[in-house]
RNA sequence: GGAGAGAUGGCCGAGUGGUCGAAGGCGCUCCCCUGCUAAGGGAGUAUAGGCUCAAAAAGCUUAUCGAGGGUUCGAAUCCCUCUCUCUCCGCCA
């Protein structure tokens, strides 16, 4: 959520910037609406306090033991103007913040401008993608000849866009996962955490999820959709919540509503989560394979920042994710998301992304964004500063890295002409020291 | 699932209709006193808004005592709904 206070003040300017990332800000409803709020709002607390005033006195005089009737009379018909003005000013600023949920954040001064992924700027690669002598195969035909990916099962359990992975597939999955999160808590710092698949919207809500992005989301009921609480306010009805699309939500959520000691800073989150996604409106793209999927694993880094310090941290958050391709070896690049390609919530964002033979092409692993005070505004996250008085703080999150894809990239990378697949050294002894799958190897 | 208790400021804790944004204590900040450490005295110490103002400072003002609604001229206090926490019983991985 952008700072009111500042679209008030510097709306001309704001609403350029906005519209360089492809957004109209509805400048003239919003200078309708605030020129009504501040009219509206006036009044209303003036209403207010002549209330208070007078209840005031009320209560004096009557410990006196005065009479009261005349002071009672004057304030007979205040509540129903009083009762009026309220409700009216509710309504303006329900419309004003309607305004500000969906209004995306502003780009970094740093951030390239430009309409879509074209746009984008590459910054730098690491490795150099390996040249086969035999025809390659994609992840899904070297899953398939292994008998360890199997598409066909995961249609009958759920339907498209969901795998089933079996013996060696399963495991290195697994292990990445492992690896992925050992490597980023005893090398890079991070606090490892637990958190809840099913989250109430008001969490979707801090992160930039919701309102606009619900089509996204899966939302489940408990009791299934009889259940008596399904007419109770959404917000609080403990038997509707979403599943997280992403670890982000939950870890990001747990300093909502906090005041978090200065000394306490940077906090540092890592989660490995299944994430859930309707993919609505991906309708044809990556239909093949693990690339697109309704649930996948993902292992999430999330940092919590001092303003001062959160484009450093980005940097460092992009370097954790780079590490683990660095020691898998495989090969990637890191771009720059222009102006328009960027995420709701962000202020900047780096995409790394990670060879694919079959595809020959980079496509992303890892997404680390710096939402500056974006998410911490909509969901009260605060710490005390060097003054002592509370203030937003700054949150950056990215992936460290994409479970499925990370695979993907191993099955096609380490393919060899008959079939098998090399382990990387560095996940071998999660595998108790296998150093291939190979076609008759699986079970 | 059943029975009961509770939710107040950074923390503890008082407050059952009226000058209560809230006693007292702890903590923290500043000042004073005191030749070590300690102790004592004083002052200050919630958050988010709005208006006045070019701005800052300042002033005025509103809201907030788990959340939402209600009663009332007036609600931390009374009523209703919900959430969460704790204790006991039952059930369960």
């Amino acid at each position: 959520m952008l700072d009111i206070q500042q679209l008030r003040t510097d709306l001309e300017n704001m609403a350029s910037r906005l519209a360089k990332r492809g957004y109209t800000f509805p400048v003239m409803q919003f200078n309708t609406l605030e020129a009504q709020r501040k009219l509206i709002q006036t009044h209303t607390q003036e209403l207010q306090a002549k209330r208070n005033a007078t209840s005031r006195q009320i209560g004096i005089a009557k410990q006196k033991g005065e009479d009261v009737a005349a002071i009672m009379a004057e304030v007979a018909h205040l509540g129903d103007k009083l009762k009026q003005a309220e409700s009216q000013l509710e309504h303006v600023q329900a419309e004003l913040q309607q305004i500000l949920l969906v209004t995306p954040n502003l780009a970094h001064d740093s951030v390239p401008e430009g309409k879509s992924e074209a746009d984008n700027l590459e910054i730098r690669r690491w490795g150099t993608p390996r040249s086969f002598d035999f025809a390659i195969k994609d992840h899904v035909s070297i899953g398939e000849q292994l008998g360890l990916l199997d598409f066909e099962t995961a249609a009958k359990l759920s339907g498209a866009r969901f795998n089933v992975m079996k013996g060696g597939i399963a495991r290195l999955h697994r292990a990445l996962a492992q690896f992925m999160l050992d490597t980023h808590v005893q090398e890079h710092g991070y606090a490892e955490v637990y958190v809840p698949y099913l989250v109430h919207a008001d969490c979707l809500r801090g992160t930039g999820q919701l309102p606009k992005f619900e089509e996204d989301l899966f939302v489940v009921h408990a009791g299934g959709s009889n259940h008596p609480d399904l007419t109770a306010p959404a917000d609080q009805n403990p038997f509707k919540l979403h599943l997280i699309p992403t670890a982000e939500v939950p870890l990001t959520n747990i300093v909502r509503d906090e005041i978090i000691p200065l000394e306490q800073l940077p906090l540092k989150f890592v989660a490995h989560t299944p994430c859930f996604r309707s993919e609505a409106g991906s309708y044809g793209k990556d239909t093949r394979g693990l690339i697109r999927q309704h649930q996948f694993d993902k292992v999430e880094l999330v940092h919590i920042a001092h303003p001062q310090k959160s484009y450093e941290a980005l940097e460092e958050l992009v370097s954790h994710a780079e590490k683990i391709l660095q020691k898998l070896e495989l090969p990637y690049r890191v771009m720059t998301l222009c102006s328009g390609d960027m995420g709701f919530s962000a202020a900047k964002t780096y995409d790394i992304e990670v060879w694919l033979p079959a595809q020959n092409a980079y496509r992303e692993i890892s997404s680390c964004s710096n939402c500056e005070a974006f998410q911490a505004r909509r969901m009260q996250a605060r710490f005390r500063n060097e003054k002592g008085k509370p203030e937003l703080l700054h949150t950056l999150n990215g992936s460290g890295l994409a479970v499925g894809r990370t695979l993907v990239a191993i099955l096609e990378n380490y393919q060899n002409a008959d079939g098998s697949v090399t382990i990387p050294s560095v996940l071998q002894s999660y595998m108790s020291g296998l150093d291939r799958l190979a076609i008759e190897g699986g079970k």
